[in-house]
DNA sequence: ATCCCTTTGTGAACCGATGCACAAAGTCGC
DNA sequence: GCGACTTTGTGCATCGGTTCACAAAGGGAT
């Protein structure tokens, strides 16, 4: 026989991967609200997918639901959250703590789970020192120094495009292998290095392209009376 | 004959969208150092992309390379603006000026080309009638006025979770038709609207999730010496 | 004017992701 | 214990996107 509840595939697509968060978001809030089991018809719903995609990214996970029933939700909570990670506890570094990185240290929705500001960083003299969220502010010259005595393994970079590459460099020479970009620049890293990149004006671009395009296209061929 | 340089396919996917931005941000880097021409190897290493899928997505637009030559850098910039419809003037209703609307009011680059922030919109009476990034703080009551009169056609949401989809709803009531969500919440709008998100948590749980992996596995199955 | 060199634009194979549709598997009522 | 019903898990067709590889197109030298 085969115990019926491994994982059984370790390569995740990396569509089913970005998710994984969503149906686990989800599956929060029903728990919240006391829902023991969910189908994938309502929990594809709530996540806003189509429900034979969530059932075939779940069964990359393994063999969760109950045919005739669904899924059980505190268990799947923590079969998403362990596949993810999330059982353990990621220290992150927040390098920059102008406007957005302020907003992100006291974002507290976003440190919820599996995740904590463990240090803020910057050049500025003028802010070295300050309390931002409960942190002291260290100083970018102490960035390696940091990293190792927070245990630090995601970094956060909040800084000017000009700084980023550089202080990204620094990271990675130390060691950290998870970066998410707010800076608008594209870094380069070597192999094994993940960069997330989150660019409001390229959001704002691609939203304005559709927008153009309901109007009648970029040459405005008017045939519309 | 055929007019040589017309945009000649309206249906540009949606992959070659989003990296348009990229391209075009490294166009403005080289033409501010007095970079005439560039090649599409060239371009592609900037953007962080493959030469052939640059190729690609430009030859969606039109025929504007010169073979043996490359592409005239000013020439490019304006074609892709134009596609992108960053000619013409977008007015951006920022709802909620916490620590995030105060960060995205504030970071002037993202607001750098075709786009302008017209609007500050938010539910606190102790904010509303501040002045942020010279900008007066209008109450949420008074949200359909706003968007009128400042003829806001794009709506960034940077408010609690609980609050997004009715602010969602009321926007698209009077006609707005492009919102970037920064609340952690799937909006459901009817067809014609177009929503981006921006997810701070879930770029960090897919992060984990590949940490995760690289440290060995969720079972951590050490087959390692 | 001709030849060689560079670089574009694209046909075609490939790859991953999506969605339909259904068999397999389980529950519940009687 | 059995049959009807529900819902999962997945095989398969399809689709969009990526990459390779090369013919076509243009520039510059002689």
């Amino acid at each position: 026989m085969k115990s019926p509840s491994q994982p059984r595939d370790r390569g995740i697509p990396e569509a089913t991967v970005a998710r994984l968060p969503l149906y686990l978001r989800a599956l929060h809030g029903m728990a919240e609200r006391g829902i023991a089991t969910v189908s994938s018809e309502d929990l594809a719903g709530a996540a806003g997918v189509n429900s034979a995609k969530l059932r075939k990214d779940l069964s990359h996970l393994g063999s969760y639901g109950t045919r005739g029933v669904g899924y059980e939700v505190e268990y799947l909570v923590y079969q998403i959250s362990r596949e993810l990670g999330l059982t353990q506890d990621w220290a992150v570094a927040i390098v920059g703590v102008g406007n957005l990185g302020r907003a992100l240290a006291n974002y507290g929705g976003f440190v919820s789970r599996g995740f904590r500001v463990a240090a803020l960083v910057d050049a500025d003299p003028e802010v070295v020192g300050d309390t931002i969220a409960g942190l002291n502010v260290e100083h970018i010259d102490d960035l390696e120094a940091v990293i190792a005595r927070r245990g630090v393994s995601i970094v956060v970079l909040a800084i000017p495009a000009a700084a980023a590459q550089k202080v990204c460099d620094r990271v990675i020479a130390v060691g950290v292998t998870s970066i998410l970009n707010f800076a608008p620049v594209v870094l380069s890293v070597p192999d094994g290095v993940d960069v997330r990149k989150v660019d409001l004006s390229i959001e704002l671009q691609i939203l304005a392209f559709h927008e153009q395009r309901k109007a009648g296209g970029p040459l405005m061929a008017v045939d519309s009376q």
